[in-house]
RNA sequence: GCGCCUGUAGCUCAGCGGAUAGAGCGUCUGCCUCCGGAGCAGAAGGUCGGGGGUUCGAGUCCCUCCAGGCGCACCA
């Protein structure tokens, strides 16, 4: 019996109550599903629900009294083994071993499916993250994005969501003019300017924008006038920009459907239009020679200039084109994944979207991340190249692995700031959670292939009612859950639940493995309970296959 | 000054109003002649930052104070 059933059956007996006369409710106060939750006690039973409590007010009935009714028509239901009324009103429920261990055929059965859910059907979801500058590496912070957001997109995915992976580069302004301006004093043996890049990297991009223009026949660079050669140095610099960025995010699972360039909103006339679509809505004004979007009429604390006294596009002019564009190419909700370093633009961006008549908080959701703090020896390190402290993608694989660097990202909440150690990341790899959770993947798969060995095969008996231990209870119960932590992790967008859910998995996995053999001692016969047990064995192993999947992360068979 | 986020075990972090607050790592004690010891069993370790309030019930919600992070441009 699944948790949604027992909810339905708990509604219908609340439903019943209510029409003989016996609880004197409102029709609709009647909850359509009853909250059924896994209790932490084991002694609480399989399942719990706190109805009685909260209808008792209104229904007038003490709670334990009203608990106690439910439960005496609860009773006689086929799967249910014991209703309990306990402690101010909590009625606990326990199922049949036999109705709770059919769970584990439904789930080999389902395979990859199982988890997948309908709870964000039928959207059409652009999610838009890292978005970093291409004016240098991806660094730690942008890295957090990435594994979170690729994870959120999964999880989206598999709750019914038709999801967009989308990457904004800022390749117009005045970043990209510093960038060029870089690249092209380093070519020519010059200190890099004031406000420019520094870094390595700069040096190898103009090397390597040098190379390029020469095997395409072009003339070196270098020696063209300095506007020119800015202009190659900006274009082929932001071209080899993009080439690394892509390729990186690549090899760390993350792969994007849209690189969306902002010059092209700019080029193409996209920014005047939105600007002028606004304008007809009555939302801008012209004060101190420039034109501004008055977005404190949806919440702002200022109005926000879009184009400046010079007639430049300020850059929130970007921001509005871009936004429309999403919402004109379908999109029913654009998700932005920000860091906390940025996040005086929810303000302003909110009102973008109401401005354009849309509702904030529905089709613009913004979620920001707290930041990712370097750590030595205790003490905080500040990200400086001058001091060779970035870290950038490509360091953090490097050093523990795509899986334990998507991992280590994606396991806890982004309102949470993280700080890495860096010594700790490039010695004791170990301590990471992921390979437990792995461990417990690959142990179900040697399993497996003993068990061929063996010759025990599941298709030949499967005995629910087998499935008697107290770790397997724990362990059936643990992986019914996994479709409403899917559900959970998608409408919460917190995708790091999944990974809290796989750790408690693979623990009840660890426990019932000490505790119940799957297959026969040498000199036994392969009976149904060997068989049942496999049944489960696997069932745990899809599941940590299917939720390590959600977190891009790989479930070895060997390790 | 204003706004957002955070404060839970030695460390890193879970816990969308429920029962005795959890996990990983670290420390200590046990457990491999049979399916993987990267595991299991047990122990030690907590004023859930402080104080008020709401509630049958608060780590969770509200107010306030303290501490830390990040923001408050005609920069991008």
């Amino acid at each position: 019996m699944t948790p949604d059933e027992l909810s339905h059956v708990l509604s219908a007996a609340l439903a019943s109550a209510v029409a003989d006369g016996t609880f004197a409710l409102d029709a609709d106060a009647v909850p359509t599903s009853v909250h059924v939750e896994r209790p932490k006690q084991r002694e609480h039973g399989d399942w719990a629900t706190n109805v009685a409590l909260q209808l008792a007010k209104k229904a007038g009935v003490p709670p334990r009294e009203l608990a106690q009714e439910l439960a005496t028509r609860l009773g006689s239901t086929p799967g249910i083994k014991a209703v309990d009324v306990a402690g101010p009103g909590f009625l606990n429920i326990t199922l049949e071993a036999g109705a709770a261990g059919e769970l584990a055929r439904t789930i080999v059965e389902s395979g990859a499916a199982y988890g997948r859910n309908d709870s964000e059907a039928g959207k059409k979801v652009n999610l838009e993250f890292v978005s970093a500058n291409p004016t240098g590496p991806i660094h730690i912070g942008g890295v957090r994005w990435a594994a979170v957001g690729d994870s959120l997109a999964r999880v989206l995915e598999a709750s019914g969501a038709e999801v967009t992976r989308e990457y904004y580069f800022n390749d117009h302004g005045a970043q990209i003019d510093r960038f060029a301006r870089s690249l092209l004093a380093r070519a020519r043996g010059q200190e890099a300017p004031e406000d420019g890049y520094g870094g390595q990297y700069i040096a190898e991009i103009a090397d390597a924008v040098i190379a390029d223009a020469v095997a395409a026949g072009d003339t070196d660079p270098r020696d063209l006038p300095d506007a020119e050669a800015q202009e190659v140095f900006r274009s082929r610099g932001v071209e080899r920009m993009f080439g690394e960025i892509k390729s990186s995010l690549h090899d760390f699972g993350v792969d994007f459907d849209v690189f969306f360039h902002e010059d092209s909103l700019h080029g193409s006339g996209a920014v005047d239009r939105a600007v002028a679509r606004l304008q007809d809505a009555g939302r801008m004004f012209e004060a101190d020679g420039a034109t501004w979007l008055r977005t404190t009429d949806f919440g702002d604390d200022k109005d926000r200039v879009v184009i400046k006294s010079d007639g430049d596009a300020a850059y929130i002019a970007g921001d509005i084109a871009y936004y429309l564009d999403k919402r004109e190419r379908g999109f029913d909700e654009a998700i932005i994944m920000l860091g906390a370093d940025h996040h005086g633009y929810v303000g302003r961006m909110m009102a973008v979207c109401a401005a354009f008549g849309d509702t904030p908080g529905v089709n613009l959701q913004l979620l920001i991340g707290q930041m990712v703090n370097l750590v030595k020896d205790g003490q905080p390190v500040r990200m400086s190249k001058r001091a060779g402290t970035v870290v950038t993608l490509e360091d953090l694989v490097d050093a523990v692995g795509v899986d334990a660097a998507r991992y280590s990202l994606a396991r806890s909440s982004v309102d949470t700031s993280i700080d890495l150690d860096l010594d700790l990341l490039a010695s004791a790899t170990n301590e990471n959670p992921v390979y437990y959770v792995q461990y417990a993947h690959s142990r179900t798969c040697a399993v497996d292939r003993n068990a061929a060995d063996r010759s025990v095969a599941r298709g030949d008996g499967f005995d629910p009612a087998l499935l008697d231990h107290e770790t397997e209870a724990v362990l059936l119960g643990r992986l019914t859950e996994f479709p409403r932590i899917v559900a959970q992790a998608a409408e919460l967008r917190e995708p790091h639940r999944v990974a809290r859910y796989l750790e408690g998995l693979a623990a009840d996995y660890h426990k019932w493995y000490s505790e119940r053999r799957v297959l026969p001692y040498p000199d036994e016969e392969v009976e149904t309970v060997h068989r049942t047990r496999l049944w489960l064995n696997d069932a745990v192993r899809q599941v940590l296959a299917n939720g390590l999947d959600l977190l891009g992360v790989s479930a070895p068979e060997r390790m």
